[in-house]
DNA sequence: GCGAGTTTGGTGACCATATCACCAAACTCT
DNA sequence: AGAGTTTGGTGATATGGTCACCAAACTCGC
């Protein structure tokens, strides 16, 4: 049943009854295919998505015409940056595509409103959503000013396999995520083919070693 | 007087008149000296800032033991970033110092909680300054990521110096600014003394041909 | 299946930036 | 004046980004 989705929602399971009546009651449950484009820049939303399934690639579109990947939303968490565009704030130029087919409970302005002025539950769920977001674009600054190319791409590809030792990815699709260029991406998979860590084919790369790449993320103290 | 600092913020200036005297009576006015740490990694936040005088610079300690500078906040402009803190969300990482005397409202945990429960004005105003910073640190990862450091070094200086043309810092600060090393100032700065647009001395650049700089950030077409 | 067009990946040359190692000059303090 | 500290300069080297171009793998219409 479609009632219970709040438990996928830690900070919002303390909400007392009425409140989470009230937030049942004025939101719906959305369903999108992979490939939509949730939100986009200049396109003012009005609803904020809470993600029950899949995952949201949120990424800019840069003024020099490449995409640079900022942040993976994943089922469980809220797609708070939406906000900014309810507020109509700026045209900020964040675009939000579904990777998966993406379940979500979309809540209209109206109803965001009530329930922060409403509840500290929920007012504390999405400031903690908002902090949550800034302070991992302070983790990815970091990252990108001091990490290597090599280190970050194998933890990205250790991220991205799962459990499946397989990443679908087209060596561009790998170079707006790290923010750098296709050839990068190639050079340092060609490495790591020769290390014996993967296996390569078009638009695809398989993980045969995960601990040679775990060795390299681990070794450079990367975070996460 | 006092009473009137309201005004000095856009976002407030609808405020009610119930409203604002609630504001007014739960907060206070603080007064620092220049290099007072603000808010600093572990230690919790109870107080939301907003800016009546001088500036605040916002930045992280990198695990590498570096610092990078995040954004700045100026006169007029809150400090939302201490609300993760007064969240107790997460041990962030990010400190901020002040860079002049600074002169700022304070608001306690209880009243801001209190003012965003009750007023939609005050929502927005929260909202927004949130979204700048989201949509402000984007453009820095946008920078970082595909400026070249001389038009960003040049950018920095130019907003830096103000009315005065004299900037205040050393290579070192410099390259904490702009995530580099303090040898990349130093040879960019060479150059552009090659080129006549600054004069050095130790801990100060003195800016000789705004119009040179200010040329090389334009073809760059760097936003702001 | 064939062939034209498109997408994807490979590679060399070259430039920009980061890092490391060191030194020298300018300042501070006693 | 002399020792220590801060600041800035510089060459060598490694990494990463850009450009130009090609080839292989796929797509699609016929």
């Amino acid at each position: 049943m479609e009632e219970k989705w709040i438990t996928q929602f830690k900070g919002l399971s303390r909400l007392p009854e009425e409140i989470r009546l009230a937030l049942e009651k004025g939101s719906e449950i959305v369903s999108v295919p992979a490939g939509t484009q949730i939100f986009a820049p200049g396109q003012t939303a009005d609803k904020l998505w809470l993600l029950l399934d899949g995952t949201v690639k949120v990424q800019q579109r840069s003024e020099t015409g490449r995409d640079v990947f900022l942040y993976r939303v994943h089922a469980g968490e809220s797609c708070v940056l939406t906000t900014a565009n309810m507020l109509a704030f700026e045209e900020h130029t964040a675009e939000g595509l579904a990777e998966t087919d993406v379940r979500a409970v979309a809540i209209p302005r109206q109803t965001f409103d009530d329930l922060v002025a409403k509840s500290p539950v929920f007012r504390e769920f999405v400031f903690t959503a908002y902090s949550k977001r800034i302070t991992d674009l302070f983790v990815l600054i970091d990252d990108i000013l001091f990490q290597r190319m090599d280190v970050r791409l194998a933890a990205r590809l250790l991220e991205l396999a799962g459990e499946t030792n397989v990443v679908q990815a087209t060596h561009a699709v790998l170079g707006t995520e790290l923010g750098t260029a296709r050839e990068v991406i190639s050079r340092t998979l060609a490495e790591f083919h020769r290390r014996g860590w993967i296996d390569q084919s078009r638009g695809e790369v398989c993980l045969t070693n995960r601990d040679g790449l775990a060795q390299l993320v681990k070794s450079a103290g990367f975070h996460a």
